[in-house]
RNA sequence: GCCCGGGUGGCGGAGUUGGUAGACGCGGCCGACUUAAAAUCGGCUUCUCCGAUACGGAGAGCGUGAGUUCGAGUCUCACCCCGGGCACCA
C-alpha cells in the first residue's frame, strides 16, 4: 500500500476543484429558489505580510462551516478579499523600501497562494481589494452619500494625534491613551478634520444589539463604548452677567441642592473669559496653559486633583444660591457640556476636590435607615435613600426626586431631561498617503465641494515621497491637488487627507454580493438576498472598532434606501488568539509559527485539523509543537484503514449497514459519531470535540477486525465523510478509493435514531453518593429490575449489608444511588 | 473601582439539562517488530494507601472556604489568582 502523501493528494484535488469550479457560487437568477442561501464570512486580512496561524484558524473555521452547510443543502457564499489600504500596509512598505502599491500587490499575491494551498473553499470570482480603484471608487461614492445626508462633516476640534505615525486617530484607536497601532503616547491637537456623525446613531446602535446573536462580551463592550447615561441638562447662569449661560449635564439632578461649587474644563471656551477682569485672571490663564500641555493619561495619573478659582460665581437654578466657579482638569471638555455642578457630598471626584481646596460639603441624600459617614461621598441613590436639605423635594426617595427635579426644571425653563452618550463622532481623515482619497475639492468661493459622481474615482496619485510628515503626502502632488472647482470652475484644491482604513472595511461585505457592478457599489436586490451575513467570524480585537463602524454604515445606508436591513452580521463568532511560548505570536517577540512550514511538512489537511484541535475556538490557545504530529498520525491511520478495508473487502459506498453480528457495535458507534459531529459543528461550534469523536470512531474501526466488509466500508465512509469539512483533500481521495465520487456534493450523513443506543446500558451504582460498582442492564428495563441488579453487585451488597436502605434513586440509563442509614 | 472571560492530570483540553471526572490529543514509561534507529502496533499513565490471583479495594481530588442536594467541575454565597474590556464619562 502506498504511503499517505499529502502533497500529491492536495495538489491533485485542488486542481480538480478548480477545474470543476466547485467553489464558485453565482448569484441566484430571477426566479431561482433563494430560500437556502447562506453567507459565511471571515474578516478579511490586512496584506501587510503573509498569513499567520491566527488567519489559518479563522479561515479554517469558516471553511468548516461552509463545507458543512453546503452538504446540508445550503448555497453558501464564501468570499475573500484584502483590507489593503492603511497604516499596516503602508508601514510594511516603508520598512521594505517598496512603494505601498507594489508591496501590497506582492503580499496579496503571496497570500492568495497560501489560501489556495490551504484548500479553503473561497469563491475567487468575488475577490476584492480595497485599494483598487474599482473598489474605492465606491468607498468615495458612499462617503459622498453620507456627506449629502449631513453624516460626513468637517469641524475644528481637539483631536487625538499620534506623534509616531504622524496622523490623527479616532477615539476607538486610542487604547489607554496610547496609539492602537504603534503604542506611542497620544497627544491632543486642535485641527480641522473630517468626521462621520456616528453619534446620531448612538441609540439605535445600542438598541439593535438586542437583535443580534453575538457573544455576550462583545455586546457588553459595545454597550460600554456607547455609554448611555440618563440625566438632565441644567442651566446655570453667571452671577455677574445672567446672559452668560453655563449648562451642565448631570445624572444626579436629585442632588442639585447639594451643589457647593461649579467646575469647568480648562478647554472650556468660557474659562478665560469668566476670569477676565478678576484678580484670578493670570492664575487661570496659567493653569489653562499648563494643563493644556498634559496628555489625558498624565492628567488622569495625577495623584491629587488640581484647579483654580475663577473669581466668579454662578447661580444654582433650584435655590438661586451663588456658588464659586473653578477651572479644573478633572472635568473633560469632550463629555457632556464641559462643565459640571460639583456635589461633593455625593460624588467621589467632587468630594476629593472639595477636600483638597477646603470647599463646603452639603449632604442632601441620606439612607432611609442608618447613617452615612462623613469621610467619603455617599453615592447610593435608590428607593432606599431620601432627599434632605432640598426645599420642596425633602422626603422624596432619591429615584423619585430625580424625576421630580427634572419635571420642575422643565416647567421653570431651567433645564430638561437629557441622555448623554460616551460615543464620539468618528474621525475619519488621516494625514497619510496609503488610503482612499476623500472626494472633496476646496474652493475659495464655494467652500467644500463634493467631487461629482461621474468624476469618481478620485485616483490616489503616484508620489515619490510618501513618508509621513504630519501633513498628508498628497499635498506635495501639486498637479493632482490643483484642480478646477467642480461647481464654479474657479481654482480649487483637492482634499489631501485620506480616509481611515476602517472606512474601507465598513462596507466590503456588501460588495462581495455584487463585486463587479460598474454602475453602483452594489445592487440592492442582490445584497438583500444575501445579507445580513449569516455567520461572521473574526478576532475579538475588532469588538468595537470594525464591528461598530460596519453597523453604523449599514444603518446609514438603510436610512438612505440602499439596503433593506439594519444590522450587517446576524451571527458573530469571535475566535481566540493562538499563543506560542506563553505569549501572543508577534514578529517582535520572535515567536512566530509560519503556516507555510507546517504545510510543507505535514500538508494542509493536518494544519487545518490541528489549528481547530487546539482547544475551544473562542478561547485563546497555546500552540504546542508536538501536537501537530498527533493529527498527522490520525490522518495516516485513517488512510491505512480505508485502504486496507478496500483491499480486503472490496470497494463500494455503503450508506447504511446492519447493526448486528460482530460489527454491530461499530455500526452503532458510527451513528453516534454522526450525531455528535453534527451537533458539535452545526450547533455548538465545538470543532475540537467533533474531531475527537471521529478519532474515536477510527479507533473502533481499527479494533473491529471481525466486522463484515459492509460494516467496515460503512464505518469508513462515515469517518471520511465527517472529517471532510476539516480535511477535504484526504477525504475526497479516500471517498474515491471507497468507490464514491464528488464527496462535496454528498449529503451530510444522517444518524439513525434507533441505532444510537445499544442493547444494554451500563449503570453506575452508588451507595450514599459514592461509586461502588457498575452493572449492565437491558435497555428499557423496569426500575425494579435495575435496582435488583444494582443490589446484586458484590461490592454494592457489601456496602448496604447491615444497613437500612432509606432511599433509592434511579436515573434511567445512567445510575443508581442507594441511600443507607447505618443500622 | 466597575463589567466580561477563565482556573480540571506532567501539558492542550473533555465533561451539552446537576448523575460513573479526566474523552480525544501531546508527553512519559513498558513491551512487540527491527542488527539498530525511524515508522508502526499493543499495554500503562490524577494522587496516596492496602492487597497483589484475574486485577481488585479504600481514601482524597476540578483555585479557596461555606451552603443547597440522595448526588455539585456544573447551582448559591463569600473570597483568591490569571486574562481582557471600560475607567476623572459628571
Amino acid at each position: 500500500m502506498e504511503r499517505y502523501d499529502p502533497h500529491e493528494i492536495e495538489a491533485r484535488w485542488q486542481a480538480v476543484w478548480a477545474a470543476e469550479r466547485i467553489f464558485e457560487v453565482p448569484n441566484p437568477r430571477p426566479g431561482e429558489d433563494t430560500s437556502r442561501l447562506m453567507y459565511v464570512l471571515e474578516m478579511l486580512p490586512y496584506p501587510s505580510g503573509e498569513l499567520h496561524m491566527g488567519h489559518v484558524k479563522n479561515y479554517t473555521m469558516g471553511d468548516v462551516v461552509t463545507l458543512y452547510r453546503r452538504r446540508n443543502g445550503y448555497r453558501v457564499m464564501h468570499p475573500m478579499g484584502y483590507d489593503a489600504f492603511g497604516l499596516p500596509a503602508e508601514n510594511a512598505a516603508i520598512r521594505s523600501g517598496k512603494h505601498p502599491a507594489v508591496s501590497t500587490r506582492e503580499n496579496i499575491d503571496a497570500i492568495r497562494v497560501q489560501m489556495k494551498r490551504m484548500g479553503w473553499s473561497i469563491d475567487w470570482t468575488r475577490e476584492l481589494s480595497t485599494s483598487e480603484p474599482d473598489y474605492y471608487r465606491w468607498t468615495q461614492w458612499i462617503f459622498l452619500r453620507l456627506f449629502d445626508a449631513g453624516l460626513a462633516y468637517r469641524k475644528n476640534a481637539a483631536v487625538k494625534w499620534c506623534p509616531n505615525d504622524l496622523t490623527v486617530l479616532a477615539n476607538e484607536q486610542v487604547i489607554d491613551g496610547h496609539c492602537e497601532r504603534c503604542g506611542a503616547l497620544v497627544e491632543s491637537k486642535n485641527l480641522e478634520q473630517w468626521f462621520f456623525k456616528i453619534t446620531d446613531y448612538a441609540q439605535r446602535l445600542l438598541d439593535d444589539l438586542a437583535g443580534v446573536r453575538w457573544p455576550e462580551r462583545v455586546v457588553t463592550m459595545q454597550r460600554n463604548w456607547i455609554g448611555r447615561s440618563e440625566g438632565a441638562q441644567v442651566v446655570f447662569r453667571a452671577q455677574h452677567d445672567p446672559a452668560i449661560e453655563l449648562p451642565v449635564f448631570t445624572t444626579r439632578p436629585d442632588t442639585l441642592f447639594g451643589a457647593t461649587f461649579f467646575v469647568i474644563a480648562p478647554e472650556h471656551p468660557l474659562a478665560l473669559e469668566l476670569a477676565r477682569g478678576t484678580e484670578h485672571e493670570a492664575e487661570v490663564a496659567d493653569y489653562v496653559r499648563r494643563t493644556g500641555a498634559l496628555s489625558a493619561v498624565e492628567r488622569a495619573g495625577e495623584k491629587q486633583k488640581t484647579g483654580v478659582f475663577t473669581g466668579r460665581h454662578v447661580v444654582n437654578p433650584v435655590n438661586d444660591e451663588g456658588i464659586p466657579v473653578w477651572v479644573a482638569d478633572y472635568v473633560l471638555m469632550e463629555y457632556g457640556t464641559g462643565a459640571i455642578m460639583a456635589v461633593p457630598a455625593h460624588d467621589e471626584r467632587d468630594f476629593e476636590f472639595a477636600r483638597t481646596y477646603d470647599l463646603p460639603v452639603r449632604r442632601v441624600v441620606v439612607p432611609r435607615d442608618g447613617e452615612a459617614g462623613d469621610d467619603a461621598a455617599y453615592t447610593a441613590h435608590s428607593e432606599h435613600e431620601v432627599l434632605v436639605n432640598s426645599g420642596a423635594f425633602d422626603g422624596l426617595a432619591a429615584d423619585e426626586g430625580k424625576r421630580a427635579v427634572i419635571e420642575w426644571l422643565r416647567s421653570e425653563g431651567r433645564g430638561e431631561g437629557r441622555v448623554a452618550f460616551r460615543l464620539r463622532d468618528w474621525l475619519l481623515s488621516r494625514q497619510r498617503y496609503w488610503g482612499c482619497p476623500i472626494p472633496i475639492v476646496h474652493c475659495d468661493g464655494c467652500g467644500v465641494v463634493p467631487v461629482p459622481d461621474d468624476q469618481l474615482p478620485v485616483v490616489l496619485p503616484e508620489v515619490e515621497d510618501y513618508a509621513p510628515r504630519g501633513r498628508s503626502p498628497l499635498a506635495a502632488a501639486e498637479d493632482w491637488v490643483n484642480v478646477a472647482c467642480p461647481r464654479c470652475g474657479g481654482p480649487g484644491r483637492r482634499e489631501t487627507d485620506t480616509m481611515d482604513t476602517f472606512v474601507d472595511s465598513s462596507w466590503y461585505f456588501l460588495r462581495y454580493a455584487d463585486p463587479h457592478n460598474a454602475n453602483a457599489p452594489f445592487d440592492r436586490a442582490i445584497v438583500d438576498m444575501w445579507l445580513p451575513v449569516d455567520q461572521y467570524i473574526g478576532g475579538i480585537e475588532h469588538a468595537i472598532l470594525h464591528l461598530m463602524y460596519a453597523r453604523f454604515f449599514t444603518k446609514a445606508l438603510y436610512d438612505l434606501g440602499y439596503v433593506g436591513f439594519t444590522e450587517p452580521f446576524a451571527d458573530l463568532f469571535t475566535q481566540g488568539m493562538i499563543h506560542y511560548k506563553g505569549a501572543k505570536m508577534s514578529k517582535s517577540k520572535g515567536n512566530i509559527i509560519r503556516p507555510d512550514e507546517f504545510i510543507e511538512r505535514y500538508g494542509a489537511d493536518t494544519t487545518r485539523l490541528y489549528t481547530l484541535f487546539l482547544g475551544p475556538p473562542d478561547q485563546d490557545a497555546e500552540w504546542q509543537d508536538g501536537g501537530v504530529a498527533g493529527q498527522h498520525r490520525f490522518l495516516a491511520r485513517l488512510w491505512r484503514l480505508v485502504n486496507e478495508t478496500v483491499d480486503r473487502h472490496g470497494s463500494g459506498i455503503e450508506r447504511s449497514a446492519p447493526a448486528d453480528g460482530a460489527g454491530g457495535d461499530l455500526v452503532r458507534k458510527a451513528h453516534r459519531t454522526i450525531e455528535k459531529v453534527t451537533g458539535d459543528i452545526g450547533q455548538r461550534f465545538s470543532f475540537n470535540t467533533a474531531q475527537s469523536a471521529v478519532h474515536e470512531l477510527v479507533s473502533e474501526i481499527h479494533e473491529a477486525e471481525a466486522a463484515s466488509g459492509q460494516q467496515l466500508r460503512f464505518a469508513c465512509a462515515i469517518a471520511v465523510s465527517l472529517i471532510h469539512p476539516y480535511a477535504p483533500h484526504i477525504a475526497c481521495e479516500l471517498w474515491q478509493r471507497l468507490g464514491g465520487e464528488r464527496l462535496w456534493d454528498e449529503p451530510w450523513p444522517q444518524a439513525d435514531a434507533s441505532l444510537l443506543v445499544a442493547d444494554t446500558v451500563t449503570y453506575a451504582v452508588q451507595v450514599n453518593g459514592k461509586l461502588r460498582g457498575q452493572v449492565d442492564v437491558a435497555v428499557g428495563a423496569e426500575k425494579e429490575a435495575v435496582l435488583a441488579a444494582a443490589r446484586a453487585v458484590p461490592n454494592v451488597a457489601a456496602h448496604i449489608d447491615g444497613a437500612a436502605v432509606v432511599k433509592e434513586i434511579v436515573v434511567p440509563g445512567r445510575l443508581v444511588n442507594l441511600v443507607v442509614r447505618e443500622g
